[in-house]
Formats: structure tokens, sequence, C-alpha cells
DNA sequence: CGATCTTACGGGATTCGTAAACATA
DNA sequence: TATGTTTACGAATCCCGTAAGATCG
């Protein structure tokens, strides 16, 4: 036979306990004195046994009632804990959040957004991943990450993709190339001169490259971090080409930086999700927040 | 702001998590599936936030909804666990007794029917505290018995006493003995012979002093134990006055038996439990036992 | 006789089930 | 279109509060 207790008579239950008085433990229930015997009497129906001794001059436990107060006190404790841990995540008080999300963004537009967010919520977990676009999809198909910001789109029966923001490359060069003289250098113009470039696996190099197409460029090294190539660079090893969201590693006197001309030189972000599964409170958060601030100053 | 969770509540949203269908689950619950549906909405209103992700086709738990899922089931455990626990004490399936009695009913009475008892109620654990009359009541006053079978009375404002029952007291010699000859001795028959008799803290021998009074008895040897008695009784050591009861320590043939004669050689037993409390319900039950089987074959 | 718990009872909120509407694969 | 969830709504149930009754110190 499987008995309903609720959090209410566990709570009445107690206050009687503590109390030792009918009318007194009503009103802190906020309930009539009569409901609350009733509620009494209806526990102790339930469980079969008499909880309390009462006269109308003493209201004392049962050797019963004793043993019931310890699991009540336990069990209410326990209860009211989950329920206000699931407060707590709806109030955004708690949580965790998984982000993976390209470097580029990672370094530079992502720290002041994500400053605001953890300073109204500071006890929710971030957990971010700066990674390539590759590995950001893969994060989100198996669930290590909730959502990602990645340059390359992934449409599945599980993932679902919405465009960002984009950005344009722009060319990067030492003040004293030949190729600073060009307002809007094309992939033309660039073709011809050494090149550095970050390595096959970044979804950058594969655009520049398809950019580049049927051309093929003058790649004198590759590297696998954005700021090495800025060392490069200003070491006089060429050029590159960067996106625009990425170019505060190249801020240096040496180093200018000019837009590139034509619609491939042009990169998607994406937001990537799973299908099926909502975002929790959190990372709902966190995901309005940041749709709602895309890297601002630039273009759609 | 106190939320009020019920067990009800508890396992319907246990039997979506696990069945993840509504009506599968509505059916186990019991309940025609919009009532089901209305439950969980309800629940997942208490508490601010979604707990499945649901579309006709799906059911699954949210982030949220699994972290609810391990508290909900640790929660309608613990409860269960304590309704259970109440209810195997109301079936008289668990429990304690503890129960302070003379020596004399310890040994000869008592053992035939705890047996019985115990067979009823094997769960139900035994504290038997075989003690003088004085220690038995004060066990019972102090709330380390609950109840005890004593020879003195004890009616204070916290403990009540009622008449068990009663037996007179026989004299006991050896086969050869002047007095076995009598068929109904009274006390001033026994009065000039070397009596063997208990210490001076058992209530067996304030009987015999008060009921010998104003007579001096010629005390031989005081011990604290009957069956020490008997042994120097059968060494001739004299004679003594033993309550039908405690007869049984005194069955040899060497011996003889003889009851005595006067109203003041008759014992009585009585009930003492606390006045404000009631028993336990074990304690209730072994209680109705016993009061429901005195000494059968002695005279009230 | 006064304080306190219990019983009695009418009114109101809650919750149920049936039936229809709606949504998704 | 078929399966399965939500909405709508009348009805039964449960629970509350007021008032009267009972009980103990």
């Amino acid at each position: 036979m499987q008995i309903d207790v609720s959090t209410r008579q566990l709570r009445a239950f107690l206050a009687l306990a503590d109390g030792r008085n009918f009318t007194r433990a009503a009103a802190q229930t906020h309930l009539s004195q009569p409901a609350f015997s009733a509620l009494i009497r209806a526990l102790e129906e339930q469980l079969g046994l008499r909880l309390f001794d009462r006269t109308t001059r003493s209201v004392e436990l049962t050797v019963e009632g004793r043993l019931f107060e310890e699991s009540a006190r336990r069990v209410l404790h326990e209860a009211q804990e989950a329920v206000a841990d699931m407060q707590a995540h709806a109030a955004r008080r708690r949580g965790r959040v998984s982000l993976a999300l390209l470097p580029s963004l990672a370094a530079g537009w992502l720290p002041p957004l994500l400053a605001g967010f953890r300073a109204r919520h500071p006890d929710i977990h971030l957990d971010v991943a700066d990674v390539l676009s590759e590995d950001c999809v893969e994060r989100v198909r198996s669930g290590r990450a909730d959502f990602a910001l990645a340059s390359t789109r992934a449409d599945t029966p599980e993932l679902r993709t919405e465009l960002f923001c984009s950005d344009g490359f722009h060319l990067v060069c030492r003040r004293n190339h030949p190729l600073a003289k060009l307002r809007l250098p094309r992939i033309a113009d660039v073709a011809a001169h050494p090149i550095v470039q970050l390595s096959r696996e970044s979804s950058v190099r594969h655009q520049v490259e398809a950019a580049a197409h049927p051309r093929q460029l003058n790649t004198v090294m590759e590297l696998d971090q954005l700021s090495s190539v800025a060392g490069m660079l200003r070491a006089g090893f060429g050029v590159s080409l960067v996106p625009e969201l990425a170019l505060f590693h190249f801020d240096h006197p040496e180093l200018v930086t000019r837009p590139m001309q034509g619609p491939k030189l042009r990169r998607q972000i994406f937001v990537v999700r799973r299908r099926d599964r909502s975002l929790s409170v959190a990372a709902q958060a966190l995901y309005e927040e940041l749709m709602a601030h895309p890297p601002g100053a630039l273009s759609r």
C-alpha cells in the first residue's frame, strides 16, 4: 500500500512536535486550528498510529512520533533543498554553461561579455573551450558543450545551425611592404607574395585557400596560433590574411591592415546547438546574452 | 517562498522520467493522461522551470530535470522508508519493549509467554530487566522501562499502579523438619524456628517482616538469590517463607512446601507504568499479552 | 471555568475524467 | 494520418474555516 505524504504535512507535524501546541502550530502553518487538527489526524491515520499523546492540556510525541520526527526532519530538509536548488537554477543563481568557440572570439570579443555575465550570475559555472571550428561542433554533438560559435555549418538530424555574425578578411603586412600601398587589396594582388598561414586544420586556412582557388598561394610557413603569425610578420616573413575579429593580434606599429575586397573573403560565424534538446536555463541565459551582443562595430 | 511537494508528485515525475511517455506514466500513476499532464505542469510551475522537453513524439528530461531526478529519487525513497517504518511499527513488525519485572516472575512465569510473543513479533526487540521491585519502579520512572511488574505500589504524579495478581507465601523446609507436619502453618508457628531470608532490599523480606510484626524472626542467614536459599534449606539451615510464584526454585525431593495462613502472607504484584505517556505500540502489545495471561493456576 | 482539542457542517478551491483540439513525425 | 500531448469544461472530491461540543486541569 503506497501512501502519499506532502512537505506540508511534514512541516505541520514538525511544527507541532516543536511547539507541542495545536493552536500555535496551526497559526505557524497558516491554518485554522481545526484544519490543522484534521491534518495531523490524517497523517496519523495514514501511518496507522498515534504520533502525539494529547489531552487538552498537553501535547507530547509518542515513542513512534519521536522516531518519525527524525525521518521527517531529514526528508523535509532534503525535499526543501531539492526545490530550492531548482529554484536557484530557475533564477539563474546556479547552473553550468559549457561553451565552445573559436579562439579568435575567445580572446577578443568574449571576455568583456563573459565578465558581465559572471557579475550578474556569479554562481553559474562557466566552462569555455577555445578550440577550432570542427572541435567546437564535435563538442556540441557529444554533449560536452551546450552550444558553440564556430565558422562551419553543421546541419544534421541532431544539430541546428544559425548565422551569428560575419567578419571580413584583412591583409596584414609590415608597414613598408609593397601591398601596404593598396587600399582594398584583392586576392589576386596577394597571391604572388609570400604568405604566412595557419595550419590546414584551421577553418580560416580553408576559406583563404577557397577564395584563392584556382590560384595557388605562396605559403612560406604554417602556424597554429595567430599571435605567432603576428611575430613572423613583424620579422618580415611576408603577409597574412586574417579575419577582422582576430585583428587585435596584429595591433603593432610596424604592421598595417587592409580590408580585402571580394565576397568570398568574408567569414561567417554560426551558432551551433542541438536540435532535440533545449538549453539549460543557465545556457539559455548566456545564449541570449551573446546573441544580443554580436561583435558590434563589425558588419553582418 | 515555501513550496509544497508531495510524494505523489515525485512518483509521477519519476514515472515520466523513467518511461518518457505521458500516457504510460499516467496509467502507472492511476491517473488519466490529462490529469497526469496537469500534475507535471504544476510541478514545473512550482519549481519555476521545465523538467521535460516534450513534443508529441518524444519526452526527454531537461538538464535541470536530470538534476532534479537525483534529488527526487533520494527524497522519495527516504520518505517511503519513513512511512514504511511507521507502518511496520503499527503492524507490530518492528519496535522495542523494555520490561522490568521481579526475578521470580522473570524466571518462572515470563519465559513461555515471552517466547510466544517473540514468535508472533520476531522483530520487536525485547529488553527485560529482572531486578528488585524498587529498581523496577525506578526504571519506569526514568523511562528506561516501558512498564514494570513489581511488588510495590508507586502512585506519584508520573506513575500509575494497578493490581496484576497476587500470590500467597509458602513455608519451605526439609521434609523431616517439625514444621513439615503442619497443613496450614501460621507466622506464629514459624517465628521460633531458624529462618533463611532474602536480603533487606528484597520486597519479599519486607513483607515477611511486616507479617511477623511485632514478633522478631530468628534470621540465620541473608541471601540475594532464591536458588541459593533452596540450597541452604536442603543443607538443613532452617526454613524460609517464599511467594508461590517462586516455589519452582524449591522443587526438590528433600524439601516440602506448605501454604501459609493469614491475610498478610499474600504478596500483591502490580503493573507500574507512566501516567502521562502512552505505551509504544510494541509495549502495548506485550502489555496486553501479559495482562491477558496472569499466572494462571494461582489465585488473585 | 477557562484554555484547548475535537466534531459538525456548509462553502469554495482543487483536481479529476471525458471529449475535443492541437502538434509532430 | 496516426500517435500522443494539451486545452476545455462539467463534476466529484477534498480541504478549509466557522461554530458548537467535549475534555482536562
